[in-house]
DNA sequence: ACCTGAACACCGTTCAAGT
DNA sequence: ACCTGAACACCGTTCAAGT
């Protein structure tokens, strides 16, 4: 345990300091989300891991909510978009079903949402406008019409899909590892199987049901209806 | 202009100071929130308007998340749900589609989301599972039943039907008023539009479409897709 | 012209200490 | 036993003042 002298900052024990631009403040942001969630990427922690002071950060992000668009943004470009052209894995069966390629194409996104607690919370609020979004419903709009469904369904449907995906991801995102949230969904499930059948009659007859399957199974079913109900209901 | 003597406290200025309860506190960020917007109900601001300090607030409540979700139960009590009986107006069509009168309930829940901003926000987080929510889930799912959709379906539905709903109010009501939002939307809508149709074909194929329709016509379609969806995709 | 220290106006939550 | 003052550890955002 001899102490040490300092080495110099010139050795940089970090990164090196990194020029201050929007992009290198968005790429701090989703390393240090990576390490500590976005629920620590405020605009004060960020600047004291950019060695500088918040201030400095608003000369090129607006604030918390580009911020964190941004990050989105960047992230959406782990979305694995391949399933949607043919097969993307080696089982043989190339020519399945678009809906299948669709479901893997939102489930894809929902895990990465899933993936980064926060992230999907920030996605129901701010709908990024770059090419990783844009790439992403470029592929779920070619699934449709691959699909045969008609335009102008497709190009209200696949905002539809986006949300319950977001939404869904968010719930169970926001969820886990969340000892009140989970408290708060088992009162809820409890209030559901205790509900009298005299005030509550088809709560009562439909029992646990309402809070069955796992998330998989009701997302995979919530997929498949969303779907057919965007190829079949006329605007 | 003549100054005058503080009146002494007994006359009591506010409302009187009440008890302190769950009930009390919950009563009091209703109308915190009617006056301010749920933004500025925390649990900072609460404690003040109830003269005391924050501390003693967490002996009834135990913490913010609780505190919005009993917001949200609470104002929900203001969602409409007769159009449910059958006819709620007084034009005559009495026997209207029960699809019809789902879409009524739903709107009215939207329409109260919608009218309290960062409710709907805070509805995507938090399930309450007070009797106002039971009621909403009770009368969607008789509305179901009337329609011949099937128990495990509508048990389903249900979910995907109030998530539709309050993530659309969210959105719609995030925006509103938001200067910043709206620039973040509008973006959305160049971008859709600058799509070139080599990169992006089927963006660019639809157009403006995309970004069609009022959010009431808009919420209306996805109503009736996700409905006919849920009717029609077994499990 | 560009950047930022320091301030303003807040937060949620806890716990030791009081009544 | 019940309640709470005061503290801890943070926030977002702005703007006057510096370089």
């Amino acid at each position: 345990m001899t102490p040490r002298a300092p080495e110099p900052r010139s050795r940089r024990e970090r990164p090196a300091k990194p020029a201050l631009t929007h992009e290198t403040i968005v790429a701090a942001a989703v390393r240090l989300m990576a390490a500590e969630g976005l629920r620590r990427v405020t605009m004060r922690r960020l600047a004291q891991e950019l060695d500088t002071g918040p201030a400095s950060l608003y000369v090129y992000v607006a604030g918390t909510a580009e911020l964190h668009a941004a990050i989105l943004e960047e992230l959406l470009g782990e979305v694995d978009l391949t399933p949607a052209d043919g097969d993307g894995d080696s089982e043989g069966h190339g020519d399945s079903d678009w809906r299948d390629r669709l479901a893997q194409v939102l489930l894809s996104y929902t895990r990465v949402l899933f993936d980064h607690p926060g992230l999907a919370h920030s996605a129901l609020l701010a709908r990024p406008a770059g090419p990783h979004y844009l790439a992403l419903v470029e592929t779920v709009l070619a699934l449709l019409h691959q699909g045969g469904v008609p335009d102008g369904q497709a190009a209200w449907g696949v905002d539809v899909l986006l949300q319950v995906a977001t939404a869904t991801a968010a719930e169970q995102s926001g969820r886990a590892g969340d000892q009140d949230a989970e408290d708060e969904h088992n009162r809820l499930v409890e209030a559901l199987r205790q509900a009298s059948s005299r005030t509550h009659p088809r709560i009562a007859a439909l029992g646990g049901d309402l809070a069955s399957g796992t998330p998989q199974q009701r997302l995979a079913w919530i997929f498949r209806a969303v779907v057919n109900g965007a190829a079949t209901t006329p605007r």
